[in-house]
DNA sequence: TTACATGTTGATATTTTACTCAACTTGAAT
DNA sequence: ATTCAAGTTGAGTAAAATATCAACATGTAA
């Protein structure tokens, strides 16, 4: 099962939500060629903070797509550096099983809700 | 309580290590001059490969280099990628108390443990 | 006092990122 | 056949990121 990418999503939602190239380019503030290169994997994804606008203008979620992008979304920089412990566990998580992701995030609905 | 920058770590690490700059330069391949003007903040932080070379020569944790020079290590792309949960999680666990955090780091380690 | 190791500074260079602009193509409606 | 909206392509560019090089200063040990 090949990954989509970026170009091949953002023409999917794009075309899902009837907007020309044109219209979501002058909306988000870029030209609409260079969303075209894009959609056709012929440019890479634009910058966070393009993407962003993106996501916001066709309702997506902007984390996915940031990831799709192959980028980090930067405000995750506030929650690692907040504890130093969440780095390190966040490599935990890298290797843990389908079951232990699981557990952990039963774990954390449990957390959630104060039980 | 102020935040260390990556310059004043650098610097202390490296004297730590008794090296000079060119000799640490030298071994991670830069310029000497470049990691004076980093350590004295009249620079940015190098790039995260640099970053690495560093860490790797004096034996320090990368990510907490990575992480004190503002960025994050890119090696997370694949663990937030590896399932759609993990970021969403991480956000939750952004706005966690330091109480909730307690819990969910007691709650890995157990997982790990496999109770 | 010379010599040597170390560190600093200013100017500049290189590479990468993130795009724009002008010209052209394609397809459908008039 | 013309027009018009939509999309594609090639060449070029502006700014940010990531450094280098030459020159000089500073401390210290022979």
């Amino acid at each position: 099962m090949k990954e989509e990418n970026f170009g091949q999503y953002l023409k999917k939602i794009r075309l899902a939500h009837n907007v020309s190239q044109r219209e979501l380019a002058s909306n988000i503030g870029v030209d609409f060629t260079y969303l075209s290169k894009i959609e056709n994997g012929k440019l890479e994804p634009p910058a966070e903070d393009t993407i962003k606008k993106i996501a916001n203008f066709l309702g997506e979620n902007a984390d996915n797509l940031i990831l799709l992008a192959n980028k980090i979304p930067s405000d995750y920089k506030e929650v690692l550096k907040s504890d130093p412990q969440i780095p390190f566990m966040l490599r935990q998580i890298g290797s843990f099983t389908k079951a232990q992701k699981r557990l952990l995030f039963e774990a954390i609905e449990n957390i959630e809700k104060g039980n």
